[in-house]
DNA sequence: GTACGATACGGACCACCGGTCCGTTTCAAT
DNA sequence: ATTGAAACGGACCGGTGGTCCGTATCGTAC
């Protein structure tokens, strides 16, 4: 099989440049003042090596997002029983968007530099795909929900980066108040059409 | 009252300006291929001109924004019954978010350039605060129903530029069908906790 | 109609950013 | 030790939002 492993100074920089770039990111106020160079700079290498490496500016965020989502991914989608598969839907919804807003919570920096790519809305990239898929077929597996296509965009739409970026940082609502809010909103959504609760 | 009028000149060109980039943004496909230099150019107007007029990029597009929003913005705030102030909330709260979706679909790519301004999430816009606190105490006089404040914000998750870009313009939705889709979600959301209010 | 101060015009100009290019250095297989 | 491939880095490029200032236009006072 052709898998070249990389070489080991590639593999050393490109784990310098996300390293830096994430507390880049983190540091500053706005994404967007966070340039390439300063990166580069930050992590001791030529603007260069981190094109080379990542393509573009999307390509690194991209990458640095994937990083850090990926124990969530992996919880969902072999996890246990609060975000795996084998859990029941009712239940299941609220987990997963508690994960993903817990997720955005702790990497908001993260989050709105990947949204704030400009051309690049969040529809386009495939994370969407999967979460909105995932979601969807778990509203469709709740007995007495129709519309579960676009209920998936909005109850996704509800945890995005800006938004959980205008209450918990703008606004200073805590933590577990937005926690809260959302499941109660989520409640609401499915309790609409189904007998109020049991999961049968 | 020191309220000077403005040139005649100047007057004429912020129209021609307006005109020009409305127009721009409405032919090409994503909003930041759209340069200043060219909506100067569309307009027969320099640089200069553009900037003093309108202070700068977002100053622009808010403007545009603003105007073409003014209809609606009257008929919320002294229409007729079905979006003005006397309505039930009930009818109202529907209402409200189906015209702020036609309103999107009606001018997608102006909806888009504005909240892709980068720097400037859709939260920071005065616009914003007014439509949330509409809604939220619309949502308030609706018996049963708590959290309006976190309900008011996912609902207009719910009708974000970038959402209906994608489900009308990418994936071909066709309007009615996206219309009809919000309405049965919001009513899901409305009859979650009264009584069993099912329309159909 | 003329004169004149205030206001607006316009396009050359600037700073800066994402992205490319290519001569030089480093790696690792032999 | 040799050597070719892979990676490096920073000078460089095209283009964008935004500024500056000499010039043209407006509108008012006479």
């Amino acid at each position: 099989m052709t898998e070249r492993r990389p070489r080991k100074d590639a593999a050393r920089n490109r784990a310098a440049v996300l390293a830096a770039a994430d507390t880049l990111f983190t540091e500053c106020e706005s994404p967007e003042d966070v340039t390439m160079a300063d990166i580069a700079t930050a992590a001791g290498v030529g603007k260069g090596t981190l094109f080379r490496a990542f393509g573009d500016r999307t390509g690194l965020i991209r990458a640095l997002y994937a990083t850090r989502l990926e124990p969530v991914r992996n919880a969902v989608e072999e996890g246990p029983e609060p975000l795996g598969p084998d859990t029941p839907p009712l239940q299941r919804v609220p987990a997963l968007l508690d994960a993903l807003l817990c997720f955005k919570l702790d990497n908001r920096h993260l989050a709105l530099a990947l949204e704030a790519t400009g051309s690049d809305s969040p529809y386009q990239a495939e994370h969407y795909e999967r979460w909105h898929s995932l979601l969807r077929s778990a509203l469709e597996q709740i007995p007495g929900l129709t519309n579960s296509d676009f209920t998936a965009h909005a109850l996704l739409a509800t945890v995005r980066a800006d938004l959980v970026e205008h209450l918990a940082g703008r606004k200073g609502v805590p933590r577990e108040d937005i926690r809260k809010q959302l499941a109660s909103f989520i409640a609401e959504v499915l309790g609409g059409t189904g007998p109020d609760e049991a999961p049968r």
